[in-house]
DNA sequence: TAAATTGGCGCC
DNA sequence: AAAGGGCGCCAATTTA
C-alpha cells in the first residue's frame, strides 16, 4: 500500500523473489479485486490493509503478514521486544540503526476507521520489503521445526484476517436489552450523574453497618473501617471478606459486583461501543506473549455473564456458541505424547471423569484440581497432594510441564508446539542490551547454586509462567488453526454464516436458523482438523459443547 | 501534571 | 475452598 492509497504488486517465486516486474496500481482495492486467482497475498500489515478491502466487500483467502512474521521470528530468536516493523526488520538486515516501533494506538470505540491509519512503515521501499520477506523465509528454515514455524506464521496471519473480519461483522448487540439489564441490576440513574440508585443504597447499607460513612470502592477506607470494628483484614478481596462475620460484608460484596458492571459495562460503555446493533471490538491476535488474543478497548474478552443477555441473534438467525471441552488438558496430552493422558483425552466425554476413573478412584474433583495444579504450578493445597498420583500415572505429561518450569527457573526460553517463544527472562543478556534494568528483589546467593533445590521467588514465578506458557500457548496454537479451518469451511460452503466472536476456547457464529446444524458440524470438523494439523496424528480428540441459541446467555 | 503502579474483579 | 497461569479495565494513589 502506498501513501496515496494505491499499491505496488509483484508475483513472487517460492524463494520470495519477484517472478515478474513490479506493477504500480493506483487503487489497492481495484488491484486486489481484479486478481481473484491469487492464492496468497504477501503484505506488510493485515491490520492496515485488510479493513479497507472488507469495507468494500473484497475478502481474500489467505495472506502472509510480514510484521506478524517478524514478531514470531524475533521471539523465536530470543529477541522479543525488539522493534518488529518491516522498516526495523530491514534496518537489522543492513546493519543500520533500527527505528523504534510507533507507539501502540489506544482504544478507540468503533475501531474500523482507526485501522486505516498508515504507520511509518508504509514508507519502506517496495524492494526493501521484498528483501525482508525473502530473509524471513530463510529464518523460518533456520528454526528448530521449520514446518511448524511456517504453520505458525500462516495461522497467525489467518488470525489477522479473522480479527479484521470479526470487527467488520460485529457481535449482534441489543442496546435496549442491555439497558434493561442495567436498570434491573443497578436501578435508575440520578440526574446530574453520580452512582445509580442501587449502588447508592448499598453504599448506605455499608456505612450503616460500620456506623460511619465508608466508601466501598476505596479498599483503604474499607480496611480501616474493619480495623476500627476490631477486625483485621489484609485486603478487601471478595473471598477474604466472605470469611468475616460482619453486617457490612454482604452489601459490600454486592456493591463491588455491581460497581464493576457499572464502570466496565454500563451505560457509557454502551454509548461508546455499540452502534447499529453491533459491538465491534478490535481484536489483537497474539496480543499476549502466550499467543492468546487480546482486544483493544471494549473489554470484549471479559463480558460479564449477566450482560450476555444483550447478545441476541437477528430475526430468523441464530447464534451457534461452541466451547472447546477441557482444551488445555487435551493439548497437554497431545504435546507431551503421554500415552495414558492421550488415552484419557481420546474420548469426547468428560475428560476429568475419565481421568478420575484411571487415577483418582473416581474422584472427579480431585482429578481436576490435580491436573490444573500441574498446569498452573500450584504450590500448596490439594492440587499438590494429588500431584504425586498424577505423576505416577502420567509421567510424560507431568515431566513436560516440569521441564518447562525448570527451563524458566534456569532463565531459558520455552516454546509452544508450533514455536511461539516465551520472552527472555528479566535480567538475561537480551534485556540488558535493551536497557531494561535488572530486578534486585532477591539476594544474589539465592540463584547462584549454593543452595541446591532452592530457587528464588523470582525464579519460581518464572517457572510457573513457563510451565503454563507451553500449555496455554500450545492451546492458543490449536485455537488459531481452529479459526483458520472454520473460516475456510464457512467461506467455501456458500453460507451466510459469519464468525462473530472468539474468546480463547470459544467461538460464536451468527447464521440463518436453517444453517445452524451445518455450522455445528463445521465447527466440530474444524476442531478435529486443527488437532491433526497442529499436533499430527494422535488419539486426542477436541470436542465442543455447542448450543444453538437466540441469546448468548442461553448457551450455558 | 502526566505517567506508572496498585488493588480489585470481570473473563478464559 | 483457595490458589496456581494469562489478560483488560477502572479508580485511586504514588512516582517521576
Amino acid at each position: 500500500m502506498t501513501e496515496t492509497g494505491g499499491a505496488l504488486l509483484a508475483p513472487l517465486d517460492p524463494t520470495g523473489l519477484p517472478a515478474a516486474p513490479v506493477v504500480a496500481e493506483p487503487d489497492l482495492v481495484a488491484a486486489v479485486r481484479s486478481r481473484p486467482d491469487v492464492t496468497r497475498w504477501v503484505w506488510r500489515s493485515t491490520a492496515e490493509i485488510y479493513p479497507r478491502l472488507l469495507a468494500v466487500g473484497v475478502p481474500v483467502d489467505r495472506c502472509y503478514d510480514i510484521e506478524v512474521a517478524e514478531s514470531l521470528l524475533l521471539a523465536h530468536e530470543g529477541r522479543l521486544g525488539e522493534p518488529r516493523s518491516a522498516a526495523a526488520a530491514h534496518a537489522r538486515l543492513r546493519g543500520a540503526p533500527v527505528p523504534p516501533d510507533p507507539p501502540a494506538r489506544s482504544a478507540e470505540p468503533g475501531s474500523q476507521s482507526s485501522l486505516f491509519e498508515p504507520s511509518s512503515g508504509t514508507r519502506l521501499p517496495f524492494e526493501d520489503l521484498l528483501q525482508v520477506y525473502a530473509d524471513q523465509l530463510r529464518r523460518h528454515d533456520a528454526t528448530e521445526h521449520p514446518g511448524r514455524m511456517r504453520l505458525l506464521t500462516a495461522a497467525e496471519s489467518a488470525g489477522m484476517l479473522v480479527a479484521a473480519e470479526m470487527n467488520s461483522s460485529g457481535l449482534p448487540w441489543r442496546a435496549d436489552v442491555h439497558r434493561q439489564v442495567l436498570d434491573e441490576l443497578l436501578g435508575e440513574r440520578y440526574a446530574g450523574g453520580g452512582e445509580p440508585r442501587r449502588l447508592a443504597e448499598l453504599a448506605d447499607e455499608v456505612s450503616a453497618a460500620f456506623g460511619r460513612r465508608v466508601r466501598p470502592d476505596l479498599p483503604a477506607d474499607v480496611v480501616k473501617a474493619f480495623a476500627q470494628a476490631g477486625i483485621k483484614v489484609k485486603s478487601t478481596r471478595r473471598w477474604e471478606l466472605e470469611e468475616l462475620d460482619h453486617p457490612a460484608v454482604q452489601p459490600l460484596v454486592q456493591y463491588k459486583k455491581l460497581y464493576r458492571i457499572w464502570t466496565a459495562h454500563g451505560w457509557s460503555w454502551l454509548q461508546d461501543w455499540v452502534r447499529d446493533g453491533r459491538f465491534r471490538p478490535e481484536y489483537l491476535p497474539g496480543g499476549t506473549v502466550s499467543g492468546r488474543w487480546t482486544t483493544n478497548g471494549g473489554g470484549a474478552l471479559q463480558i460479564p455473564k449477566v450482560i450476555r443477555r444483550a447478545v441476541v441473534a437477528d430475526e430468523g438467525w441464530r447464534l451457534v456458541v461452541a466451547d472447546a471441552d477441557q482444551m488445555e488438558p487435551r493439548v497437554l496430552a497431545a504435546i507431551s505424547r503421554d500415552r495414558g493422558l492421550m488415552e484419557v483425552a481420546g474420548h469426547d466425554g468428560d475428560l476429568y471423569t475419565a481421568l478420575s476413573d484411571r487415577a483418582f478412584h473416581g474422584d472427579r474433583d480431585h482429578a481436576k484440581i490435580a491436573l490444573l495444579g500441574a498446569v498452573y504450578g500450584q504450590t500448596s493445597g490439594d492440587g499438590l497432594k494429588n500431584l504425586a498420583a498424577l505423576r505416577r500415572r502420567f509421567p510424560l505429561a507431568v515431566a513436560y510441564v516440569d521441564d518447562a518450569a525448570k527451563a524458566g527457573e534456569d532463565g531459558r526460553l520455552v516454546r509452544t508446539w508450533l514455536g511461539r517463544t516465551s520472552p527472555p527472562a528479566v535480567g538475561s543478556g537480551a534485556d540488558e542490551e535493551a536497557g531494561i534494568p535488572q530486578e534486585s528483589a532477591d539476594p544474589p546467593l539465592a540463584d547462584s547454586g549454593f543452595t541446591p533445590g532452592y530457587a528464588s521467588s523470582n525464579a519460581r514465578a518464572r517457572g510457573r509462567f513457563t510451565r503454563n506458557f507451553v500449555v496455554q500457548g500450545s492451546a492458543a496454537d490449536w485455537a488459531l488453526l481452529l479459526l483458520a479451518a472454520l473460516r475456510r469451511s464457512l467461506g467455501s460452503a456458500g453460507l451466510r454464516a459469519e464468525l462473530v466472536f472468539f474468546q480463547h476456547d470459544e467461538v460464536i457464529v451468527h447464521c440463518p436458523q436453517e444453517e445452524a446444524e451445518t455450522v455445528v458440524e463445521a465447527i466440530r470438523a474444524a476442531g478435529e482438523l486443527a488437532g491433526r494439523t497442529a499436533f499430527g496424528e494422535t488419539p486426542v480428540r477436541f470436542p465442543f459443547t455447542t448450543a444453538v441459541v437466540e441469546r448468548y446467555s442461553d448457551a450455558k
